[in-house]
DNA sequence: TGTACATCAGTGAACGCGCGTTCACTGATGTAC
DNA sequence: TGTACATCAGTGAACGCGCGTTCACTGATGTAC
């Protein structure tokens, strides 16, 4: 309804709107952690324009969410890229790949939510996730390349340690009133005993 | 609104729609895997009573799901303990009661998304939850006791197993559509490396 | 045995609210002449 | 340099819907006398 403070993009500048819709919806969804719960009135209200606009950069409510959660996914991914590039040893990068995956999630509970428990899963194929579980087993060959850990079968083993991550990360964000240890401390066990890497 | 076909019960058996409405909202539950999304009014629809019928039982919608919600646990709860006292080997037990525990999970998936990834889990304690995991650790220092298992901390043994548990069911629930081995194989190899089970 | 009545089990209308989406619109700005 | 006009960026009213909850109520049934 009534617009807010924000004035009116220049003339060919009306793109800068969507990644501010963007950028609000998630804000709202990371306090939320839920997609359904999200409302389209409730980004307008958040960027300070009338509902109504969110039109112009979005075909409806389901697109806005799934763009959103596309673009933090895509930062997730770019951030664990980085952190494994850094190191040249394979047991330091699959390490520090864990380490920043599970970390960058730690910190976002209500975007992990979305991500990988809200019932958008249901709802729409998320294939950039897909890219990322093949990063970890191809971090988990060149261990085993390299014979830096015990023979077993990537694919099993970057699945199992998948899980546990996932496990460790969701019991954390769901229920953040516990008192737990450092989350790398878990996953350094979890290198260790389901790897078999060298402590 | 409109009553259903159901007809009133007798004098002195009021209660019984209690357990109705339980029912009733436990199926729904279970189909949205949310309970955010639950709706007195959609319960009140499958039961076949007015909306305001729930009244009679139940304070206001967020008590009817937690009484729900603790049902759901109860049973599962009862069926835990009875697979783990049906065998006298410390780690048959144990194994018995994370099947059992991650087999029941996984077949109700809607409720195992509302009572560990809802945001039930914010705005309401679940005390009834720690006895589950009190009861994976004392199973685990059973083993540790008759020297079953390598030495080790029993609390955070089972913290560990707890975590690759839950995160193998979080997974299967979550991305139904993924092709996946038989759920006992991976928590097979959960028990093998995270407790050091000999094989 | 008959009947008045209290109680129990449940109903239905109504409230105000926020929602997604549609529609016709407004007014500033850049551009063609 | 001035001006008409097309386009762009965004608005605001309105729609029908389902929701949680409140309120006063109904009518069958068991019980006291």
């Amino acid at each position: 309804m009534e617009a807010g403070t924000r004035g009116r993009n220049r003339r060919g500048q009306g793109e800068l709107l969507r990644s501010e819709i963007i950028a609000a919806t998630l804000r709202l969804l990371e306090e939320l952690g839920d997609d359904q719960a999200l409302s389209l009135r409730a980004v307008a209200r958040e960027v300070g324009i009338a509902a109504t606009s969110v039109y112009l950069h979005f075909e409806d409510r389901d697109q806005l969410v799934y763009a959103a959660v596309e673009s933090f996914h895509g930062d997730l991914a770019a951030a664990v890229e980085a952190a494994e590039n850094a190191h040249d040893d394979p047991v330091a990068a699959l390490t520090a790949r864990v380490f920043t995956l599970a970390d960058r999630l730690q910190r976002h509970p209500g975007l992990f939510k979305v991500l990988h428990e809200s019932t958008l899963n249901q709802r729409a194929s998320m294939p950039f996730k897909q890219a990322m579980g093949e990063g970890t087993v191809t971090a988990v060959q060149r261990c085993l390349d390299a014979a830096l850990i015990p023979p077993g079968d990537a694919h099993e083993l970057a699945l199992d340690l998948r899980t546990a991550v996932h496990g460790a990360v969701s019991l954390r964000v769901n229920q953040p009133g516990e008192p737990r240890e450092p989350l790398t401390d878990q996953l350094t066990r979890f290198l260790v005993k389901l790897l078999g890497i060298p402590t």
